[in-house]
DNA sequence: TCAAAAGTGTTAGATTTACACCCATGA
DNA sequence: TCATGGGTGTAAATCTAACACTTTTGA
């Protein structure tokens, strides 16, 4: 090692994750009582200390694979937050990452391990440290993804109604859509496919099941909503 | 200090700044040959570490003013990038920034100093550590930013022609805009106000200089480019 | 006198928004 | 039989994109 970096002083780095689901038409997140001290009760995003010897990247899905047990979510990293104070018991940076599940593949056992529960995006408590900034931008990028890429699947069953994609939608940004311009739209992208099976549970009529066709959005990638 | 941190291990962070110029119709980067191992000679954006007794905004701040000697510039975080062999003297997680300023600003001496200097975005070289990388992406970020707010304006004089921000907006997003309805979409926003003074440099006729109105554009931001 | 940049409107096409009724079914 | 959510098309309004000529003046 050269002297140049002896001069310098190092700060521990931590990771925490944002995630999305998307459950009764609303966009939650998951938050849980802290279970360490400082700040022992308060709510809290789920986080973890990035290891000398592991990316940032890696950390985060190590965390994330920690707290759901799931492997290959989406993730994007929001941003790194390093306030001097924001940490009330040592200097901390810590980098922010936003993930999505479908809520029906979290094992209730290992949510309760965690001690997590899903709360609104629009009706968090006040939360540990610099929490509640992290989650306001992640939800913005969030919201621009979702715009541009086909990423809202990814809060979904596989296969899910038409109605189910606009309520998720409508959560996400926070206004309604009119049914038939978003069907309209829908009916575009190919790659949205309408299968033979019917969902019976959310209606009478029954509605007709959706599938994201990945490969056929890869082929003619263009997403807009 | 809790029990909880010492588990941990610490981090070099680091920041590392993308200075974007507009000069020659060209949207520009500050550069420099590394003075210091690992890396000695290579081009490299600038930066430095993080002390622990400042936050990573401020560190940023900090850098850019000893950097380009100005105050209050236009400057945004990229993101924290952490791969662990980024640096190959040690594990640095840098967090990069972008920042905008008007090259006539820039005194030459201080330019000198740093050795640094103006290179095309789209010609940049093979930088340092994953410098490429930041680059590529403070510049999607700040060409989203440009379009709907409006930073243009940092990178020219407080008073320019329309050709000039037209140029610079070009430049930005690499490809050619069609001059009347550009100058349709400026004329609708009240808070670029024409002056009465010409600018005779730029061409024989003489062009109308325009200037950025901060106090008119929050009474009404409605910015769209 | 001519080269070079400034300045200026109109129209067709594409996109977006608003809007209301019938259908199928289980309770 | 009726309450509930599923499903469908059209027309007006707005926005976007394409396009060409006149003006001024320094060299």
């Amino acid at each position: 090692m050269t002297a140049y970096y002896l001069e310098h002083q190092k700060l521990y780095v931590s990771v925490d994750v944002i995630v999305f689901g998307f459950e009764e038409n609303r966009l939650k997140v998951l938050i849980g009582r802290r279970q360490m001290d400082p700040g022992r009760g308060e709510w809290s995003l789920y986080g973890g200390f990035v290891a000398a010897d592991e990316g940032i990247d890696e950390c985060a899905e190590r965390t994330l694979l920690e707290l759901t047990g799931l492997k290959k979510l989406f993730i994007r990293q929001v941003g790194a937050f390093g306030a001097i104070d924001r940490d009330p018991g040592e200097r901390v940076v810590s980098v922010a990452y936003y993930a999505l599940i479908n809520v029906k593949d979290y094992n209730e056992k290992l949510r309760l391990k965690h001690n997590v529960e899903w709360v609104d995006v629009n009706q968090l408590p006040t939360l540990y440290s610099d929490h509640n900034e992290m989650v306001c931008q992640a939800l913005r990028r969030m919201q621009l993804k979702m715009r541009t890429e086909p990423i809202g699947f990814r809060l979904l069953p596989q296969l899910f109604t038409l109605t189910q994609l606009q309520r998720l939608y409508e959560a996400v940004n926070g206004q309604e859509i009119d049914k038939r311009n978003f069907r309209k739209r829908i009916k575009d992208m190919d790659f949205i496919e309408k299968t033979d099976l019917i969902d019976k549970d959310s209606s009478k009529r029954g509605a007709a099941l959706y599938r994201f066709n990945k490969k056929a959005y890869k082929e003619d990638p263009n997403f807009k909503l």
